[in-house]
DNA sequence: TCTGGGGTCCTAGGACCC
DNA sequence: TCTGGGGTCCTAGGACCC
């Protein structure tokens, strides 16, 4: 038995929670750049704002309907992530946190009205973070989530399904005949692992509810589709085939990348970008104790742009495993180097650290770098001076220190503070 | 005229997830 | 004018090897 507890607009909550005049209004948090709408309230769902929709295309409704754009605040996130997975851990006995806004509980063993159960940890999670959730439970994690996906749905009162599923939906307390009702309501394309392309495909063939989907032989499916669809399919049938992970596996790539504000055009920029990539990424590495084997990067154009298009990437063995911020940041401009042609407006570039290895096992070799061990002093001070006075207080000459302007930064003019993790942001209640 | 089979590695891209 | 970022897994095709 499983639930899957999982935060209402979670984005739009975190910032809810501490700008109480949101509550009610249309608010959309947006990606980096202000690029495009990445989290939106109900309201907002009602203006019409699809997931993923470029603000320019919608910034008109701050006018017409008092939408509200917050540029996304990911300090934030991620610290009201970490207290509302404490809180909901209470659930059961195991915990797999799926991502910043979702984990799934093992109920195994849990005895008593579940469903009561989860109503109590959902008044909890809302009494002690501000964050409304949704719960779902069922005999595998592809119906808890489909549950999950009932329970938020019923709860806005757009779909079709019964009150008393709001919030908190057990499909597994459910008689069959209210089951298969539930499931001829749903469409497949809301199934876990059923994205619009393989939506289509089922819908061409006739399967357009998750009834119709649940009663196909597995063995068809792995025929037509794939094993992964085919193990879909069993989970819907009640066939547990997905465990849970409630140590997460090691990354096995680390990546950063960025749309620039604007684009740029020569290798000097380019560098700077890169450079900062790199770093950004080498410090990801060092605070998860890894080492990289390879490291890749990126360059493109934009797709949405007229004129000549240009795409690439290289990959790069490091002569051994490291997590050095020189070595990988050395790397990171010869292979930008080697990939970068003049003439091109490029949109965005990336940096992304691949066949990561566990530091605690480094391969021992003659000491050809003496050095290294000087390195590793210096890294961890680096990291440090920057984790207490901010992000790129200490940075890689070839970043640009001559104070030119950095033309390809992102933009963020609408970020919040840091309430929860910076003294100086810290809200003041007044009386 | 007729030109193998098995394997690895790399790049690129597609599909899915949040 | 303006279109995100971070992941995983899978597959196809080309280069190269024996």
């Amino acid at each position: 038995m499983y639930a899957l507890v999982d935060g209402n607009n979670f984005y739009v909550s975190c910032e809810r929670a501490f700008r109480p005049s949101l509550k009610n209004r249309p608010v959309v948090v947006l990606s980096n750049s202000d690029g495009c709408a990445i989290a939106r309230s109900d309201e907002a769902k009602a203006l019409g704002i699809k997931m993923g929709q470029p603000w320019f295309e919608c910034r008109q409704l701050a006018d017409e309907a008092g939408l509200v754009a917050l540029s996304a605040n990911f300090t934030l996130y991620g610290d009201m992530s970490d207290r509302m997975m404490s809180v909901a851990a209470g659930l059961g006995p195991g915990q797999e946190i799926y991502s910043i806004d979702e984990s799934f509980i093992d109920m195994a063993g849990v005895r008593g009205d579940l469903v009561r159960r989860g109503h109590a940890v959902r008044e909890r999670i809302l009494q002690w973070t501000g964050i409304p959730t949704g719960i779902g439970m069922g005999p595998t994690k592809t119906l808890a989530k489909l549950a999950n996906f009932i329970a938020k749905t019923a709860d806005r009162k757009t779909g079709s399904y019964p009150a008393e599923l709001a919030r908190v939906c057990n499909l597994a307390a459910m008689p069959a005949s209210d089951l298969d009702a539930v499931l001829q309501a749903t469409n497949v394309d809301e199934v876990w692992g059923v994205g619009r392309r393989i939506a289509k495909q089922l819908n061409d063939e006739g399967v357009t509810n998750v009834l119709e989907l649940v009663q196909i032989d597995p063995a068809t499916i792995r025929r037509r589709w794939s094993v992964v669809l085919e193990r879909t399919v069993r989970e819907l049938q009640g066939q547990p085939c997905i465990g849970l992970e409630d140590t997460p596996p090691a990354k096995k790539e680390i990546a950063h990348t960025r749309s620039f504000g604007q684009a740029i055009t020569s290798l000097a920029d380019l560098t700077q970008a890169v450079t900062e990539f790199a770093s950004g990424a080498a410090a990801k590495l060092r605070k998860q104790g890894g080492l990289a084997g390879q490291l890749l990067v990126l360059v493109h154009t934009s797709p949405f742009r007229q004129g000549p298009q240009y795409s690439r990437s290289v990959t790069v063995p490091m002569r051994r495993p490291t997590t050095d911020s020189m070595l990988l940041v050395n790397t990171a401009v010869r292979g930008l180097q080697a990939i970068y042609r003049p003439g091109f407006n490029y949109a965005k570039a990336g940096v992304m650290l691949l066949d990561l290895q566990d530091g605690a096992v480094e391969q021992a070799e003659l000491d050809l770098e003496p050095e290294d061990g000087a390195r590793g002093t210096l890294m961890a001070t680096l990291d440090r001076l920057n984790d207490r006075f901010g992000r790129n207080t200490v940075l890689l000459a070839s970043a640009g220190l001559d104070g030119k302007e950095r033309s390809w930064a992102t933009r963020q003019s609408l970020l919040t503070p840091q309430y929860t993790t910076n003294w100086r942001d810290l809200p003041i209640a007044k009386a």
